[in-house]
DNA sequence: TTTATACTTGACTATTTCAGTCGGGTTTAT
DNA sequence: ATAAACCCGACTGAAATAGTCAAGTATAAA
Protein backbone atom coordinates (compact mmCIF):
# COMPACT_ATOMS: atom_id res chain seq x y z
CA UNK A 1 0.00 0.00 0.00
CA UNK A 2 0.95 3.67 -0.36
CA UNK A 3 0.66 6.52 1.07
CA UNK A 4 0.89 10.17 -0.69
CA UNK A 5 1.60 13.63 -0.15
CA UNK A 6 -1.64 13.95 -1.10
CA UNK A 7 -2.99 12.01 1.80
CA UNK A 8 -0.24 13.93 4.37
CA UNK A 9 -1.28 17.19 2.98
CA UNK A 10 -5.17 16.65 3.13
CA UNK A 11 -4.38 16.09 6.86
CA UNK A 12 -1.85 18.47 7.49
CA UNK A 13 -4.56 20.97 5.87
CA UNK A 14 -7.13 19.93 7.71
CA UNK A 15 -5.93 20.04 10.90
CA UNK A 16 -5.13 23.66 10.12
CA UNK A 17 -8.88 24.02 9.20
CA UNK A 18 -9.97 22.31 12.45
CA UNK A 19 -7.63 24.63 14.53
CA UNK A 20 -9.75 27.47 13.47
CA UNK A 21 -13.16 25.78 13.75
CA UNK A 22 -15.05 29.12 14.09
CA UNK A 23 -17.77 29.94 11.75
CA UNK A 24 -15.56 31.35 9.51
CA UNK A 25 -14.40 30.01 6.46
CA UNK A 26 -10.44 29.64 5.68
CA UNK A 27 -9.08 30.18 2.47
CA UNK A 28 -6.30 27.78 0.46
CA UNK A 29 -4.31 30.60 0.46
CA UNK A 30 -3.55 31.21 4.30
CA UNK A 31 -3.66 27.08 4.25
CA UNK A 32 -0.93 27.15 1.48
CA UNK A 33 0.84 30.17 3.31
CA UNK A 34 0.69 28.85 7.05
CA UNK A 35 1.35 24.62 5.64
CA UNK A 36 3.97 25.45 2.79
CA UNK A 37 1.50 23.53 0.23
CA UNK A 38 1.10 24.75 -3.08
CA UNK A 39 -2.20 26.25 -3.30
CA UNK A 40 -3.18 24.34 -7.00
CA UNK A 41 -2.42 21.08 -5.76
CA UNK A 42 -4.34 22.23 -2.32
CA UNK A 43 -7.20 22.85 -4.45
CA UNK A 44 -7.14 19.35 -5.99
CA UNK A 45 -7.03 18.09 -2.69
CA UNK A 46 -10.39 20.10 -1.89
CA UNK A 47 -12.29 19.08 -4.16
CA UNK A 48 -11.65 15.65 -3.64
CA UNK A 49 -12.48 16.48 -0.09
CA UNK A 50 -15.40 18.25 -1.00
CA UNK A 51 -16.70 15.41 -2.87
CA UNK A 52 -16.61 13.25 -0.03
CA UNK A 53 -18.11 15.47 1.93
CA UNK A 54 -15.62 15.94 4.28
CA UNK A 55 -15.47 20.03 4.08
CA UNK A 56 -17.85 22.17 2.75
CA UNK A 57 -16.92 25.42 0.82
CA UNK A 58 -18.04 29.15 0.40
CA UNK A 59 -17.50 31.03 -2.53
CA UNK A 60 -16.84 34.10 -3.50
CA UNK A 61 -14.86 36.90 -1.68
CA UNK A 62 -14.06 36.39 2.43
CA UNK A 63 -14.99 32.61 1.11
CA UNK A 64 -13.31 29.71 1.91
CA UNK A 65 -13.97 26.17 3.10
CA UNK A 66 -14.93 24.71 6.60
CA UNK A 67 -15.73 21.53 8.41
CA UNK A 68 -18.35 19.62 7.21
CA UNK A 69 -18.63 17.57 10.66
CA UNK A 70 -17.08 17.23 13.99
CA UNK A 71 -13.43 17.10 14.20
CA UNK A 72 -14.09 14.11 16.57
CA UNK A 73 -16.34 12.33 13.76
CA UNK A 74 -13.47 12.27 10.83
CA UNK A 75 -11.30 9.49 10.64
CA UNK A 76 -8.26 9.48 8.94
CA UNK A 77 -9.42 6.61 7.36
CA UNK A 78 -12.24 8.98 5.54
CA UNK A 79 -9.58 11.43 4.41
CA UNK A 80 -6.91 9.19 3.07
CA UNK A 81 -10.06 7.04 1.37
CA UNK A 82 -11.31 10.60 -0.01
CA UNK A 83 -7.89 11.54 -1.64
CA UNK A 84 -6.17 8.77 -2.42
CA UNK A 85 -9.28 7.20 -3.94
CA UNK A 86 -8.07 3.65 -2.74
CA UNK A 87 -6.47 2.71 0.24
CA UNK A 88 -4.41 -0.23 -1.68
CA UNK A 89 -2.05 -2.92 -1.06
CA UNK A 90 0.17 -4.17 -3.03
CA UNK A 91 -1.63 -4.82 -6.71
CA UNK A 92 -2.15 -8.55 -7.05
CA UNK A 93 -6.16 -8.46 -7.38
CA UNK A 94 -5.93 -6.44 -10.24
CA UNK A 95 -3.62 -8.45 -12.55
CA UNK A 96 -6.30 -10.89 -13.50
CA UNK A 97 -9.95 -11.79 -13.04
CA UNK A 98 -9.46 -15.24 -11.33
CA UNK A 99 -5.80 -15.37 -9.55
CA UNK A 100 -2.55 -13.48 -9.31
CA UNK A 101 0.64 -13.23 -11.30
CA UNK A 102 -1.35 -14.95 -14.40
CA UNK A 103 -2.19 -18.06 -12.55
CA UNK A 104 -5.35 -19.20 -12.26
CA UNK A 105 -5.64 -19.10 -8.44
CA UNK A 106 -5.27 -16.73 -5.63
CA UNK A 107 -1.59 -16.23 -5.13
CA UNK A 108 0.11 -17.75 -1.69
CA UNK A 109 0.45 -13.92 -0.10
CA UNK A 110 -3.34 -13.00 -1.44
CA UNK A 111 -4.60 -13.51 2.11
CA UNK A 112 -1.93 -11.74 3.57
CA UNK A 113 -2.57 -8.17 2.12
CA UNK A 114 -5.97 -8.39 3.15
CA UNK A 115 -5.36 -8.74 6.91
CA UNK A 116 -2.48 -6.08 5.94
CA UNK A 117 -5.27 -4.10 4.83
CA UNK A 118 -7.58 -4.56 7.93
CA UNK A 119 -4.32 -4.00 10.06
CA UNK A 120 -3.88 -0.69 8.52
CA UNK A 121 -7.01 0.11 8.19
CA UNK A 122 -8.08 -0.24 12.20
CA UNK A 123 -5.28 2.32 12.67
CA UNK A 124 -7.16 5.25 10.37
CA UNK A 125 -10.37 4.02 11.65
CA UNK A 126 -8.99 4.49 15.33
CA UNK A 127 -7.84 8.18 14.55
CA UNK A 128 -9.84 11.43 14.22
CA UNK A 129 -8.56 14.81 13.27
CA UNK A 130 -9.39 15.41 16.88
CA UNK A 131 -6.69 12.91 18.58
CA UNK A 132 -4.27 15.06 16.36
CA UNK A 133 -5.44 18.07 17.50
CA UNK A 134 -4.70 17.33 21.03
CA UNK A 135 -1.32 15.82 20.61
CA UNK A 136 -0.69 18.47 18.59
CA UNK A 137 -1.31 21.77 21.10
CA UNK A 138 2.18 21.99 22.57
CA UNK A 139 4.03 22.43 19.03
CA UNK A 140 1.88 24.15 16.70
CA UNK A 141 3.78 25.31 13.18
CA UNK B 1 4.90 3.48 3.26
CA UNK B 2 5.33 1.37 0.18
CA UNK B 3 5.01 -1.98 -0.42
CA UNK B 4 6.61 -2.44 -4.18
CA UNK B 5 5.88 -6.18 -6.46
CA UNK B 6 9.52 -6.62 -5.50
CA UNK B 7 8.43 -7.28 -1.58
CA UNK B 8 5.24 -9.34 -2.90
CA UNK B 9 6.94 -11.25 -5.08
CA UNK B 10 10.36 -12.15 -2.48
CA UNK B 11 7.20 -13.48 0.29
CA UNK B 12 5.91 -15.59 -2.67
CA UNK B 13 8.98 -16.93 -3.94
CA UNK B 14 10.24 -17.67 -0.18
CA UNK B 15 6.88 -19.32 0.85
CA UNK B 16 8.06 -21.28 -2.40
CA UNK B 17 11.68 -22.62 -1.25
CA UNK B 18 10.05 -23.47 2.38
CA UNK B 19 7.66 -25.89 0.56
CA UNK B 20 10.52 -27.60 -0.71
CA UNK B 21 12.29 -27.07 2.50
CA UNK B 22 14.57 -30.50 1.94
CA UNK B 23 18.39 -30.17 2.02
CA UNK B 24 18.29 -29.53 -2.31
CA UNK B 25 18.37 -26.96 -3.18
CA UNK B 26 15.44 -24.78 -5.50
CA UNK B 27 16.65 -23.25 -8.40
CA UNK B 28 15.13 -19.71 -9.62
CA UNK B 29 14.61 -21.15 -12.95
CA UNK B 30 11.57 -23.47 -10.70
CA UNK B 31 10.38 -20.86 -8.62
CA UNK B 32 10.15 -18.68 -12.15
CA UNK B 33 7.89 -21.15 -13.41
CA UNK B 34 5.66 -21.85 -10.84
CA UNK B 35 5.16 -18.57 -9.50
CA UNK B 36 5.23 -16.55 -12.90
CA UNK B 37 7.78 -14.13 -11.92
CA UNK B 38 10.40 -13.18 -14.36
CA UNK B 39 13.94 -14.94 -13.74
CA UNK B 40 15.70 -11.95 -13.96
CA UNK B 41 13.75 -10.02 -11.63
CA UNK B 42 14.31 -13.18 -9.29
CA UNK B 43 17.98 -12.83 -9.47
CA UNK B 44 17.69 -9.49 -8.43
CA UNK B 45 15.31 -10.32 -5.47
CA UNK B 46 17.76 -13.24 -4.49
CA UNK B 47 21.26 -11.24 -4.62
CA UNK B 48 19.63 -9.32 -1.78
CA UNK B 49 17.57 -11.98 0.71
CA UNK B 50 21.58 -13.31 0.29
CA UNK B 51 23.37 -10.60 1.55
CA UNK B 52 20.58 -10.13 4.09
CA UNK B 53 21.02 -13.96 5.30
CA UNK B 54 17.95 -15.16 4.42
CA UNK B 55 18.92 -17.78 2.11
CA UNK B 56 21.94 -19.67 1.12
CA UNK B 57 23.20 -20.13 -2.47
CA UNK B 58 24.55 -22.87 -4.12
CA UNK B 59 26.36 -22.50 -7.63
CA UNK B 60 26.58 -25.13 -10.56
CA UNK B 61 24.58 -27.51 -11.86
CA UNK B 62 21.81 -28.73 -9.84
CA UNK B 63 22.17 -25.93 -7.55
CA UNK B 64 19.51 -23.10 -6.33
CA UNK B 65 18.73 -21.83 -2.92
CA UNK B 66 17.77 -22.83 0.37
CA UNK B 67 16.29 -21.08 3.41
CA UNK B 68 19.20 -19.82 6.06
CA UNK B 69 17.13 -20.49 8.85
CA UNK B 70 14.20 -21.93 9.64
CA UNK B 71 10.63 -20.65 8.47
CA UNK B 72 9.52 -19.68 12.07
CA UNK B 73 12.92 -17.88 12.48
CA UNK B 74 12.11 -15.59 9.07
CA UNK B 75 10.02 -12.51 10.16
CA UNK B 76 8.19 -10.72 7.44
CA UNK B 77 9.78 -7.65 8.41
CA UNK B 78 13.31 -9.13 7.73
CA UNK B 79 12.23 -9.95 4.04
CA UNK B 80 10.49 -6.37 3.58
CA UNK B 81 13.64 -4.87 5.11
CA UNK B 82 16.00 -6.40 2.67
CA UNK B 83 14.19 -6.48 -0.45
CA UNK B 84 12.73 -3.12 -0.01
CA UNK B 85 15.49 -1.35 1.27
CA UNK B 86 13.41 0.88 3.70
CA UNK B 87 10.21 0.30 4.95
CA UNK B 88 9.47 3.86 4.32
CA UNK B 89 6.45 5.82 5.66
CA UNK B 90 5.96 9.00 3.56
CA UNK B 91 8.15 11.34 2.66
CA UNK B 92 8.29 13.85 5.38
CA UNK B 93 11.88 13.94 7.42
CA UNK B 94 14.26 14.25 4.78
CA UNK B 95 12.70 16.73 2.90
CA UNK B 96 15.01 18.93 5.33
CA UNK B 97 16.99 18.28 8.39
CA UNK B 98 14.91 20.45 10.65
CA UNK B 99 11.84 19.83 9.77
CA UNK B 100 9.41 19.50 6.96
CA UNK B 101 8.03 20.89 4.52
CA UNK B 102 10.31 24.04 4.47
CA UNK B 103 8.93 24.73 7.80
CA UNK B 104 11.58 25.52 10.84
CA UNK B 105 9.74 22.88 13.02
CA UNK B 106 8.21 19.18 12.53
CA UNK B 107 5.06 19.29 10.66
CA UNK B 108 2.21 18.44 12.71
CA UNK B 109 1.53 15.07 11.21
CA UNK B 110 5.00 13.97 11.71
CA UNK B 111 4.84 11.86 15.22
CA UNK B 112 1.55 10.18 12.85
CA UNK B 113 3.79 8.56 10.47
CA UNK B 114 5.94 7.47 13.43
CA UNK B 115 3.13 6.03 15.17
CA UNK B 116 1.80 4.33 11.94
CA UNK B 117 5.62 2.60 10.96
CA UNK B 118 5.35 1.11 14.99
CA UNK B 119 1.96 -0.73 14.01
CA UNK B 120 2.80 -1.47 10.40
CA UNK B 121 6.26 -3.17 11.84
CA UNK B 122 4.68 -4.59 14.65
CA UNK B 123 2.36 -6.66 11.88
CA UNK B 124 5.36 -7.91 9.71
CA UNK B 125 7.14 -8.74 13.21
CA UNK B 126 5.16 -10.94 14.36
CA UNK B 127 4.39 -12.99 10.97
CA UNK B 128 7.01 -15.96 9.50
CA UNK B 129 7.13 -17.57 6.96
CA UNK B 130 5.67 -20.68 8.57
CA UNK B 131 2.78 -18.56 9.55
CA UNK B 132 1.65 -18.34 5.87
CA UNK B 133 3.06 -21.68 5.19
CA UNK B 134 -0.12 -23.32 7.45
CA UNK B 135 -2.56 -21.00 6.39
CA UNK B 136 -2.00 -21.79 2.94
CA UNK B 137 -1.78 -25.79 3.14
CA UNK B 138 -5.06 -25.84 1.75
CA UNK B 139 -5.05 -23.58 -1.71
CA UNK B 140 -1.75 -24.39 -3.20
CA UNK B 141 -0.41 -22.83 -6.23
C1' DT C 1 37.21 -32.09 -20.17
C1' DT C 2 33.38 -30.43 -22.14
C1' DT C 3 28.90 -28.81 -21.45
C1' DA C 4 24.83 -27.36 -19.51
C1' DT C 5 22.86 -25.51 -15.48
C1' DA C 6 22.56 -22.13 -12.30
C1' DC C 7 24.18 -18.32 -9.56
C1' DT C 8 26.39 -13.18 -9.94
C1' DT C 9 26.61 -8.53 -11.21
C1' DG C 10 25.81 -4.20 -13.15
C1' DA C 11 24.00 -1.42 -16.58
C1' DC C 12 20.11 -0.22 -19.15
C1' DT C 13 15.09 0.97 -20.28
C1' DA C 14 10.01 1.38 -20.84
C1' DT C 15 6.17 2.43 -18.19
C1' DT C 16 3.73 4.30 -14.62
C1' DT C 17 2.94 7.25 -10.84
C1' DC C 18 3.59 11.38 -8.27
C1' DA C 19 3.58 16.02 -7.37
C1' DG C 20 2.75 19.97 -9.05
C1' DT C 21 1.65 23.51 -12.77
C1' DC C 22 -1.21 26.01 -15.86
C1' DG C 23 -5.04 28.15 -17.95
C1' DG C 24 -9.11 28.81 -18.06
C1' DG C 25 -13.44 29.36 -15.90
C1' DT C 26 -17.72 30.75 -12.10
C1' DT C 27 -19.41 32.83 -7.82
C1' DT C 28 -20.05 36.48 -4.60
C1' DA C 29 -18.92 40.28 -1.04
C1' DT C 30 -17.64 44.82 -1.13
C1' DA D 1 -16.96 46.62 -11.39
C1' DT D 2 -13.56 44.16 -9.35
C1' DA D 3 -11.00 41.36 -6.62
C1' DA D 4 -10.99 37.33 -3.82
C1' DA D 5 -11.92 32.89 -3.72
C1' DC D 6 -13.59 28.43 -5.31
C1' DC D 7 -13.87 25.17 -9.51
C1' DC D 8 -12.11 22.01 -13.07
C1' DG D 9 -9.61 19.54 -16.45
C1' DA D 10 -5.49 19.09 -19.07
C1' DC D 11 -0.78 19.01 -19.00
C1' DT D 12 4.19 18.00 -17.60
C1' DG D 13 8.84 17.02 -15.45
C1' DA D 14 10.90 14.01 -12.47
C1' DA D 15 11.28 10.02 -10.01
C1' DA D 16 10.30 5.32 -8.95
C1' DT D 17 9.02 0.81 -10.46
C1' DA D 18 9.35 -3.34 -12.77
C1' DG D 19 11.55 -5.31 -15.23
C1' DT D 20 15.29 -6.59 -19.37
C1' DC D 21 19.80 -7.47 -21.18
C1' DA D 22 24.54 -8.78 -21.40
C1' DA D 23 28.43 -10.81 -19.81
C1' DG D 24 30.26 -13.10 -16.66
C1' DT D 25 31.78 -17.35 -12.79
C1' DA D 26 31.14 -21.84 -10.45
C1' DT D 27 30.16 -26.64 -10.47
C1' DA D 28 27.95 -31.20 -11.26
C1' DA D 29 27.44 -34.60 -14.51
C1' DA D 30 28.24 -36.88 -18.92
Amino acid sequence: MKLTSKGRYAVMALVDLAKFNSANPVSLRDISLRQGISLDFLEQIFSKLKRNDIVQSIRGTQGGYILNKQPNEIKLANIFHAVDETVKTVQCKKESKKGCNGKASKCITHNLWDELETHINSFFENKSLEDLLTSNKENRV
